[in-house]
RNA sequence: CCGGGGAUGGCAGAUCGGCUAUGCAAGGGACUGUAAAUCCCUCUAGAUAGGUUCAACUCCUAUUCCCCGGA
């Protein structure tokens, strides 16, 4: 029911193919990001589709917390609730663990979390994670883990990558118990610190998973140092199974991450930045392709794409705005191939710049994998 | 004409005898497995002329303009 297969590699970037139960889709691939079973900004799975997204990725803890996985289950689980029959990942919570700060408290049986929501408590294991994400029916499910900020020291990462492996054996042997269809992936923590970074992926590896993901907390900056962690810790995973890198994503940050042999992603950072007036523009292939073929080329972000800012004035009034001719809106919107496809609506702005950065995304991905096909062998 | 009330940044709108109101708009920045349609920063004031005071957007006088009520 799922497989997954490199069909072409450039240096070390991979062209491949995940087949799961609801498609086969291409990679490298980027998954947006609808935490709550729906993108933000008002943005339909129905757009999505129309847009060219492949796969989507959701949070078991925020659907635990609201509506919950037995009403999610009645609702026939994911894929009907979102209207969506191509793949969906869902997020352990994991993330959770420590984006919440001190809402969270860790043992060594689970987490502990104190919704900000309405001050309610909830408590997760490693087992749990499982029951709920089988409730939920996504493709592909996330193992609870234990994640660090850059920041942790040596002796903090350890301990966390040593309870990460632990909790990711009984998700895989809880998994195994529900006889669940659903592709489970290991993941990688190990902070800043190379040898820990491989020693956290030979302990998973020796487990064995469908699939390894690259975690921890990356938004603390330090480029070089996510870089070498990326380059080290794809070194350490097997060749045939897919290689995710968590929560990462400005376009050059996945060039670089395609580069190093990532083959799928995931980000908040496209919808988000396009809900807060952000929105990339005139992606630049010849800059891709450099960056893809010769892995020394250094990415400049300026030469790769153009982002704008668009004002809140224009989400609250959009439409003047979007239907002159010479705008920035206006090549951002057309060159993102969304016009065509809603001349007919009347989007509000803030849509037509999520939709306008989903499109840019799917056009990057699009792009890197026939760079690959084109240049690999 | 009489009586009453006002006049504050591009707009709206408070406070106060000395110390940044604030919101929107404008300009800039941030955002990376979503506690985020969010957060941070900057620029625009005190109708006009005098006076009182160490100090006036704030008190007093006059002028101009606006609003309400009455002839």
């Amino acid at each position: 029911m799922f497989k997954f297969e490199v069909l072409k590699k450039l240096g070390r970037a991979r062209l491949s193919q995940l087949t799961t139960p609801h498609g086969t889709i291409p990679g490298p691939f980027f998954q947006f990001v609808a935490t709550q079973a729906a993108i933000r900004g008002q943005v339909m799975s129905e757009d999505m589709e129309k847009l060219g997204v492949d796969i989507m990725l959701a949070n078991t803890y925020h659907l635990h917390l609201r509506p919950g996985e037995d009403l999610m289950e009645q609702a026939g689980g994911l894929h009907s609730f979102m209207q969506w029959d191509k793949p969906i990942t869902t997020d352990s919570g994991g993330y959770q663990v420590f984006s919440l700060g001190d809402h969270v408290k860790i043992d060594d049986d689970g987490v502990t979390f104190k919704a900000p929501l309405d001050g309610s408590v909830h408590r997760f294991t490693p087992e749990s994670t499982m029951q709920v994400q089988a409730k939920l029916g996504p493709d592909i499910v996330m193992p609870l883990d234990v994640c660090t900020p850059f920041s942790a020291s040596k002796d903090e990462v350890e301990k966390a990558i040593i309870k990460t492996t632990a909790w990711v054996k009984r998700c895989k042997d809880e998994q195994a118990r529900l006889a669940s269809p659903q592709a489970l992936y290991g993941i990688v923590q190990g902070g800043v610190y190379p040898d820990l970074r491989e020693k956290a992926a030979g302990l998973l590896r020796d487990i064995g998973f469908f699939g390894y993901s690259i975690g921890g907390e990356l938004q603390e900056k330090g480029e070089k140092e996510i870089k070498k962690i990326v380059n080290i810790t794809t070194a350490q995973l097997p060749e045939d199974a897919p290689r995710y890198l968590m929560g990462y994503g400005k376009p050059e940050d996945i060039v670089e991450a395609v580069r190093l042999g990532v083959d799928q992603f995931d980000c908040v950072l496209p919808i988000r930045n396009a809900r807060h007036g952000q929105i990339f523009l005139d992606l630049n292939i010849e800059e891709l392709k450099k960056a893809l073929v010769d892995p020394e080329y250094s990415i400049d972000p300026k030469k790769l794409y153009k982002s704008i800012d668009i004002t809140k004035a224009v989400f609250a009034d959009d439409l003047s705005v979007f239907n002159t001719n010479d705008t920035d809106i206006t090549r951002a919107y057309s060159k993102a191939y969304v016009h065509h496809l809603m001349r007919a609506e009347q989007p509000s702005g803030m849509r037509l710049a999520v939709m306008a950065n989903v499109a840019f995304y799917v056009n990057l991905m699009k792009q890197i994998r026939g760079i690959i096909e084109q240049e690999g062998v």
